[in-house]
DNA sequence: TGGCGTATACAGGCATACATATATCCACAC
DNA sequence: GTGTGGATATATGTATGCCTGTATACGCCA
């Protein structure tokens, strides 16, 4: 596994990861010329990489109007959670007769980083990483590359949720219920958690944004 | 609605309906140059199209090497029909008990085109017209365009499918009884007949790719 | 004779330059 | 004073050229 190759995917990468770390706020405008100056390329790699986090659903692009950061109204959040339960739970109970104990250590680990971590901006990639691993066994190439691409677009919005010590805490007990049932390979206890899981993130999200007024479409 | 803006969004397009079609085969490399000399313009917006189609799953792009339709083996079409199974069962419960029953006349409006269609290429068009008006009224706007999008990147198999007149006919049943179901409100007994076609589909469609060897991975 | 290194050719990534569309603002007419 | 039309500015879309990386083939050395 090496790094991006090409500029494009260098930029991509910083872009999101400032989209996702809240740097770069929902509607803002991403002109090509002051991004290529900001980064010290071209407006090509960065035409290129626009498109790439526009099918990523990060950024949403017009013709001849330009680019500007996904906004996201509570209905849309709630459509995702929607997918995620739809695709995530499906994955588990295609993963969790398959899972190596390996895997289940890893993702044991991971929440046990997350509980250590202190650094706000690493927890929304620590929760990925302990959902994908639990979903790694499921055999379904596709459905891993679906499931992760609506963590990346969500993931501006789980940081919200991850921000709130209540949520966070309440988060890992069923992150670690989760884990449980899966050692036990009761997939149907397993996906039921996930479900309650995905469903309280959404409650708790759409409250939340609904009240902070993040919410406004273009 | 109107066409498209620019002229990569007419690159992609021609180039999606050449690889559904069947003119241009999977595995075939898409060089920037000599499609630039073919459409008459230059690379930059066939670079544009090239990376659509790579986010719609149809093109393959590999820094360095370039672009190629991409080649999917019979466990990547299992994978597609997998995935198309779990979200429009989804889509179809979800639609069911909001489907007007103007959508429903469209949608019976397509089966009857389909019948009367001689023209093999119109077939995998009315084929999506008709599982999409089904759909519509779900009310997740995302969950429409994943599906959208993986009759896409189906398309041109689906297509072989179709060719075959007994599949078609076979297909066509079970598109009339799908609909009945609809019409009855019956979501269960309709996605049900749902999974049953799609399993069908997918059967039919690995096996055909298996005994033609047109399977083979770069 | 086989393997490794180098050279050459080709294709794609990136930069720079130009064209075009859209939005905004000002002026003029009603 | 208001509305409409045109001009201008700005940002995106498109064209072209150069550079770099990779693949392939040939030659040399072991």
């Amino acid at each position: 596994m090496q790094g991006p190759r090409t500029v494009a995917e260098q930029v991509a990468n910083v872009l999101r990861e400032a989209i996702a770390g809240g740097t770069i706020k929902a509607g803002t405008p991403l002109r090509q010329d002051e991004l290529a100056e900001q980064f010290g390329f071209s407006r090509m790699p960065i035409r290129d990489a626009l498109r790439q986090l526009e099918a990523e659903g990060i950024v949403s692009i017009h013709p001849t109007k330009g680019a500007q950061v996904a906004r996201m109204d509570s209905a849309e959040i709630s459509e995702i959670y929607s997918l995620r339960e739809l695709l995530e739970s499906e994955a588990l109970r295609l993963s969790v007769p398959n899972l190596a104990g390996a895997r289940l250590d890893e993702a044991e680990q991971v929440l046990d980083q997350i509980d250590a971590e202190r650094n706000v901006g690493r927890w929304g990639a620590l929760n990925r990483a302990f959902h994908l691993a639990l979903y790694d066994a499921c055999g379904n190439h596709r459905l891993l590359a679906l499931i992760e691409a609506h963590h990346n677009a969500a993931d501006r919005y789980v940081r919200i949720l991850l921000s709130n010590l209540d949520y966070r805490s309440r988060s890992q007990r069923e992150h670690r219920d989760l884990l449980a049932a899966c050692r036990r390979r009761d997939g149907d206890r397993a996906t039921s958690i996930l479900r309650q899981h995905l469903r309280e993130g959404r409650e708790t999200l759409v409250s939340a944004i609904r009240e902070d007024g993040l919410s406004r479409k273009s």
